[in-house]
DNA sequence: CCGTTTGTCATACAGTCGCATGATAAACGG
DNA sequence: CCGTTTATCATGCGACTGTATGACAAACGG
């Protein structure tokens, strides 16, 4: 079995362990036995792999990071508009089905967990400024397109937007909001935004 | 010693210990002889009020609960205008102090704990009912007294705020906004609503 | 003054934790 | 074919976990 492994696909499958324990159970219960358990593997063999558990998490944490930038730009291919474009990006960052909601909820751990640890903090730090600044550039385009009003400050408009969607995943996590209950919110913010 | 204790005052010191050692060391380091060192008390006796750790948990939640409760009325009293107040409500709820932010942070950590603990979500959504239609009826009472454009969805507008608030938080205690620039977002989205 | 309640404490328990170590086996380079 | 590297594994270690239990002291009611 040796020497012809894949270390990135082995990484990313104790990563996706990690993920799945976060989710079920919490990030309390995260241990190297239970996420080596769940990756279907011995705790050597994730040991091998990743020393210590902070670097496990940090692991895990930027593989959410790639997941999400996958998911953006694979949206990112398809829209015609640039407001289109901007709905769906935001939409694509909230809770409307089982994966979204799946990430969210994990996002949310390692949001809780950074607090405390510097490491994360500034893994979750590095993702920000590169949405922001693509909201920002997209309520740019749209408006230039003529779909959103010309005098709205493109980066004010991208950091509320960002926050928006952020609120929303927590109150829809703990049970507050329906998905489309989000979607209403989500348009009648950006109708506002609308040019006239 | 006995029988002559407060057991409000000991319930409140174990749940303000149970504070402490979230802010300081994040919530997974949240046990009970941790909490009963930081108490000052032995475990024994913090079992006395509190069988589990469960309990001790949700304790320490409705304290913040009750905390941010008190703020919010506090600030409820010393407003003359209704969207003085509201931005006064919602500028309570952001992170712009050391307090504040240390309430947000253990916050923070109940929301990410809470959507795996089902007690803790049903305790979490309490507020936020209160909160919302307190946001919403003081949207109410500015657009009748001309503060507010007529046209708005005071519900609407009110879930937009709070989400607005959450983020911003999230987002700061992560270490990506300063005070300074926080106020200004909402100053920047409140002067959007305005008449005219 | 004495029995009962109330509060506190130390300790025991089985289980889990992160991490380190040494053995083992498979595939490579020579 | 053989030594080295690569990967996996089981196991041990001390520390810590949540919870349960029994002893014990202080204050009460009668």
């Amino acid at each position: 079995m040796p020497k012809i492994v894949d270390h990135e696909a082995r990484r990313r499958h104790i990563a996706e362990a990690v993920h799945r324990v976060i989710h079920d159970k919490g990030m309390e219960s995260v241990s190297l036995r239970e996420v080596a358990a769940e990756a279907g593997m011995s705790m050597g063999a994730v040991q091998y792999y990743v020393t210590t558990k902070d670097q496990m998490l940090l692991l895990a944490l930027e593989r959410i990071g790639i997941w999400i930038g996958d998911r953006m730009a694979a949206v990112a291919a398809h829209q015609s508009t640039p407001l289109d474009l901007l709905r769906a990006t935001v939409l694509e960052l909230l809770p409307l089905d089982e994966e979204r909601s799946y990430l969210n909820h994990i996002g949310l751990a390692f949001q809780a967990s950074s607090v405390v640890s510097e490491n994360q903090a500034a893994a979750m730090r590095l993702g920000l400024p590169l949405l922001l600044s693509f909201f920002a550039e997209q309520i740019r385009a749209a408006q230039a397109a003529g779909q959103l009003a010309a005098h709205l400050d493109a980066g004010k408009e991208a950091s509320i937007l960002y926050a928006f969607a952020q609120g929303i995943v927590n109150a829809t996590l703990v049970g507050h909001y329906t998905p489309k209950e989000v979607a209403a919110l989500l348009d009648y913010h950006l109708a506002r935004l609308r040019t006239g």
